[in-house]
DNA sequence: CCCGTGCCCTGGCGGC
DNA sequence: TGCCGCCAGGGCACGG
């Protein structure tokens, strides 16, 4: 088979529970405070407008509320002000009541609040994105406007319409943000393999019972993980490098599980839509 | 419209 | 030990 991956990696990124953990973080450590500068090392991230426009614009804003949608982190700011952050593979966020003196290589921006506390962004991989937008426009245009429901609130019967005549097979549309929001890379492969389907299935050839299954076990899988702090491998770390424990419950999604938990036989990584995908070629059928 | 491919970016790893 | 080149991937642009 030659989609059989014999080179293992162990990379990870944040998705929907991650994300939210850090939005739960940010919530409870800067909300109110007020932006008195921002310092960009790393001008590469901030997209569609300049640098200097960003730090212009941000500054003396408040922070009233952060929020997410899908893998989308949002800090709604006064004025009407939106910001749009997005860690992508990398992206961290550390605060400090004393900042440090000596600068990370990876920082990539510092907020500094008026009582001189900062929010720190670092990214290794500079695949992270900042946006502005406002209140009214925010989630009428992309990169929100495309996003999908999240799994604990779409509508399933709208989302098997979708499928109905998509060749594609099921993980890549898991990891279709506009068909469903929030899965990512390890999430898709524990959902299929909690529902047992391979995910290399073609999506059209999936009755309703099984994709209301996999929409089930990733909301279930998700929500256990957020409750756990997230899944914590190599990249991810909450606010603070506080890490997740829910990496103790993957069930395929690691080069760790060489027999798979539930039937012992060996388990496979594959390419799927150029993704590393874990399987039990037992376990999970091919429909 | 739907789908496949390639790009972005750089740390870390394999190979020598 | 050190250096080189490849690989990882979420989202987007682009082309068929």
């Amino acid at each position: 088979m030659s989609n059989v991956i014999r080179k293992y990696y162990n990379f990870t990124m944040p998705e929907l529970p991650e994300v939210r953990v850090v939005v739960k973080a940010l919530n409870n450590t800067i909300l109110n405070k007020k932006i008195t500068n921002l310092i960009i090392y790393k001008p590469k991230i901030f997209k569609e407008f300049s640098p200097q426009y960003f730090i212009s614009i941000l500054r003396d804003k408040k922070i009233e509320k952060i929020d997410n949608i899908g893998k989308h982190i949002i800090f709604f700011l006064s004025e009407k002000l939106v910001l749009l952050s997005h860690l992508r593979m990398e992206g961290k966020y550390r605060y400090y009541l004393n900042p440090p003196k000596e600068i990370d290589k990876h920082l990539v921006a510092r907020f500094v609040f008026s009582d001189n506390s900062e929010l720190h962004f670092l990214d290794k991989r500079l695949f992270g994105t900042y946006m502005l937008r406002n209140l009214e426009n925010y989630n009428k245009i992309p990169p929100i406007s495309l996003l999908g429901l999240e799994p604990k609130d779409i509508d399933i019967e709208a989302l098997f319409k979708k499928i109905k005549n998509s060749k594609m097979p099921i993980k890549t549309k898991l990891l279709d943000q506009s068909f469903v929001a929030g899965i990512g890379n390890i999430y898709a492969d524990e959902a299929l393999f909690a529902s047992k389907i391979h995910p290399l299935s073609k999506a059209s050839d999936l009755s309703l019972e099984q994709l209301k299954d996999i929409i089930k076990n990733a909301n279930e899988i998700m929500e256990k993980s957020y409750e756990l702090g997230g899944t914590t491998l190599f990249s991810y770390e909450s606010l603070n490098k506080q890490e997740g424990k829910y990496q103790d419950f993957l069930n395929i999604h690691s080069d760790s599980i060489k027999k798979c938990k539930v039937c012992g036989q060996k388990t496979l990584k594959l390419k799927v839509n150029q993704r590393g995908t874990y399987v039990c070629p037992n376990c999970q059928k091919v429909y």
